[in-house]
DNA sequence: CGTATCTCAGATGAACTGAGATTT
DNA sequence: CAAATCTCAGTTTATCTGAGATAC
């Protein structure tokens, strides 16, 4: 019966360098944005919102955020002039957020300094290895996401 | 020129899972503490030390954490009763830190739950699939750990 | 002397939580 | 009325940073 959990000690490897990846990531992302007027969190709504405008409340749940929080950071970026809010036709009150021309330039801008990082720093990385890493890690956050849910349902 | 940096957006696409996985581990970790008396930064020192008793700055190193941090959370597990300072031969005041024995029984049954959640959630995942992705996240962990040394140099 | 350490403490950023008002 | 949303605001946890004292 131990050798039934055993076998997820590999998965909780894996699953234990997320912690140190997630902080070194930070400290880089935070390096690479001095002088852009934004921090790490910032960086991650506005990136979402280039993608798609959204709603907040949708933005937190596709970044696992309280909508909340996502809130406070979305005005500190219509504050900055990098995000522009944009009627919905659906609904008053809960407007989509939409990356302002200046918005949108400055992500591109922080974006390929980050894409030219990683070519430095993991260029030669197996790209065969990584798509399977990638498949790994999209199911882990899907159990986990599921999990921190049933959690915090009701809140 | 363009396609050389498309590449890397697999390998982007990624690390930009780590945040959201990190949030949502650390949740579920911090509800399955509920009622054993430690945080999740607290569980994540206990364990390292339980592993292999340590001096606080190299645990330090090996969580990827400031030394004056651990200090702080080793000091805590400390009032608790969870770890003990170990004289240290080679320097009177870097003592080595130990878990005792409760400590050592609280992290064992916490991780044994963990790893029992583990192999319900995602017990049938691919295991070839995993030992690739650990490898992978290895690799990206060793790479951003020295971008962020070399960024935060003299600290 | 310089470096590493312990300790204490202030500061910041990220995230949680509650609550009132509005909208659907 | 219930559910979703916006907004304001207080709180906690994790993390950073500095500085003084001590040991190597």
């Amino acid at each position: 019966m131990l050798a039934r959990f055993d076998r997820q000690e590999r998965l909780y490897k894996a699953i234990k360098l997320v912690r140190p990846v997630h902080l070194n990531v930070s400290r880089t992302v935070e390096k690479m944005l001095e002088g852009a007027g934004i921090s790490v969190v910032e960086r991650a709504v506005l990136e979402l919102l280039c993608e798609e405008p959204l709603t907040v409340p949708e933005a937190a749940r596709r970044l696992s955020m309280k909508r909340q929080f996502v809130q406070r950071v979305a005005a500190g970026l219509i504050d900055k002039g990098l995000i522009e809010k944009r009627p919905n036709p659906e609904h008053r009150r809960a407007y989509f957020c939409a990356p302002s021309p200046a918005g949108r330039d400055l992500f591109n801008a922080v974006h390929q300094r980050e894409l030219e990082m990683l070519h430095a720093v993991l260029g030669d990385i197996n790209q065969t290895e990584v798509v399977v890493a990638l498949r790994v890690m999209a199911r882990i956050d899907a159990a986990f996401e599921a999990l921190a849910r049933q959690v915090s349902e009701g809140t």
